[in-house]
DNA sequence: TTGGTAAATTGGTCAAACCAATATGTTGCG
DNA sequence: CGCAACATATTGGTTTGACCAATTTACCAA
């Protein structure tokens, strides 16, 4: 009924297609200033809009970048974040930020839950090799390391949940999270007390888990996501308050807005 | 030198940032078609290139698709790309489809619950206008209205749980089930008394989410898949009967078909 | 040399028009 | 009455031309 039929090949596509393969090619080369639209136009033989609509296309990308007046400008494209789709919208929509975390609270909830009631004898090992990495890994400043301990235990307890789609999506929300946090916070270590309470939090749904006390896991594995949440969005506040203040700095120059709270 | 400066703010980013936010709160679902360029350009209060431009962004993201004379529709790079993979892996193992009714089970159950804490009137309006729709569509015997319809009021609920993921979520396992079911099961006519049965259901989801009662529209929700699952089951395990006796009865004609290579 | 201002450059936006593919309605034939 | 063929309207695709705003560059004066 709809798109059955072939499409239509745009311009616009075959122009970003063109300039996509300059700069693969090398041609192009990150930094690189493009020539002014009006002429880049007229040498691909194309109108202006259709140009401009071909440079959205890898602007959209990442791979250039225009300023008005400056020019159009091709960037590293290693340095952008080309991704999953829920990456880009993860920094584009930071509200979905809080309701993945409330979605991963029921996740692993629920995965803790089942885990306590399903853990083979395997899947416990595999669980107490996970989390002793993990408390190894705490005490290091590697920040690499401690987020990929972090991703293997909770994924250790989503596949003991013995359920395929719980498993792969706890571990690639925990991911996708850590990248996300990793991207647009910076680092998290605005937190240094709170090392040692993630470690009681781990600590306790592994007792759970081994325990297997199921509801006893869950509610772990709640509080849990719970003191993340809470935490994130306290370094969350706390950054934005670093960058008004850095702000207000820069205005200081100009004596004009008075009256700082 | 270059990018330093802050960007002006581009009003194809603004434009297509609007849209991007419509599909993922679900006010444009995947399959609708955006109104007529020239239409939505005044109703922006933009130009028309440059809502262009915004369509090229995203249609570079894959979320929209143009199609010259047909116009533009949602697609959804966000379901698909989590669960593309899936598709393939149910038809080779069938096991799968046990943990995904499970995983289905808590995932309708929460969306239930929290859309009857969280359902705004739109929501409402919308599950009981997919509620009256579902049961239309019980009526008569076309599967595919009746598929389409299930979608519409389970994606309703979900989005009225006004969590992104778990909108998502819920609408793409409830698809990739239906064609899965349709494609492995042919029809689910061994269900003949079943109709009656799954509208009760509904109805009970429907009427606890309307009356605010979160406990009992989980509770229905989780009914109604434990029935969905308990009836796919036997249904299944009837279709298997009669695959081996239709084996049975192949294998008659050329007994001993064993060890050729 | 330094500083600022004017001009040229360049991306951003808009308007109007036409083309081409599609969708829709209508007509006429069987 | 049903259906196919055609005519019309709708809609995305493309172009031209113009103007605005930010940036860069050139130039001139202190």
């Amino acid at each position: 009924m709809l798109q059955n039929k072939l499409q239509v090949p745009r311009i616009s596509d075959a122009v970003a297609a063109s300039l996509e393969r300059r700069i693969l090619e090398g041609s192009l080369k990150p930094g690189d200033r493009l020539p002014p639209e009006r002429e880049l136009a007229v040498e691909l033989g194309v109108s202006r809009p259709s140009l401009r609509e071909a440079i959205q296309k890898l602007a959209s990308k990442g791979m250039v970048q225009s300023r008005q007046g400056g020019g159009t400008y091709v960037t590293d494209r290693l340095e952008s974040s080309f991704f999953d789709p829920w990456q880009e919208m993860m920094g584009a929509h930071p509200n979905l930020r809080e309701d993945m975390l409330e979605f991963r609270r029921m996740l692993e909830g629920q995965a803790a839950e089942w885990a306590a009631e399903r853990a083979t004898d395997a899947d416990m090992t595999r669980i107490d090799q996970t989390f002793l990495a993990l408390n190894e890994a705490f005490v290091s400043d590697d920040l690499d390391n401690r987020s990929k301990a972090d991703i293997a235990f909770h994924q250790a307890v989503g596949e003991a949940s013995h359920n395929a789609l719980l498993g792969h999506l706890t571990a690639a929300l925990l991911r996708l999270m850590h990248d996300n946090i990793r991207l647009n916070l910076g680092e998290l270590k605005t937190l240094p007390a709170a090392g040692v309470l993630l470690k009681n939090q781990h600590a306790a749904i592994h007792a759970a888990i081994r325990d297997r006390k199921p509801q006893a896991a869950r509610a772990a594995a709640e509080t849990h996501i719970d003191f993340v949440r809470e935490t994130l969005a306290q370094s969350l506040r706390s950054a934005a308050r670093r960058e008004t203040a850095a702000r207000r700095l820069n205005t200081e120059f100009s004596p004009s807005d008075s009256h700082t709270s």
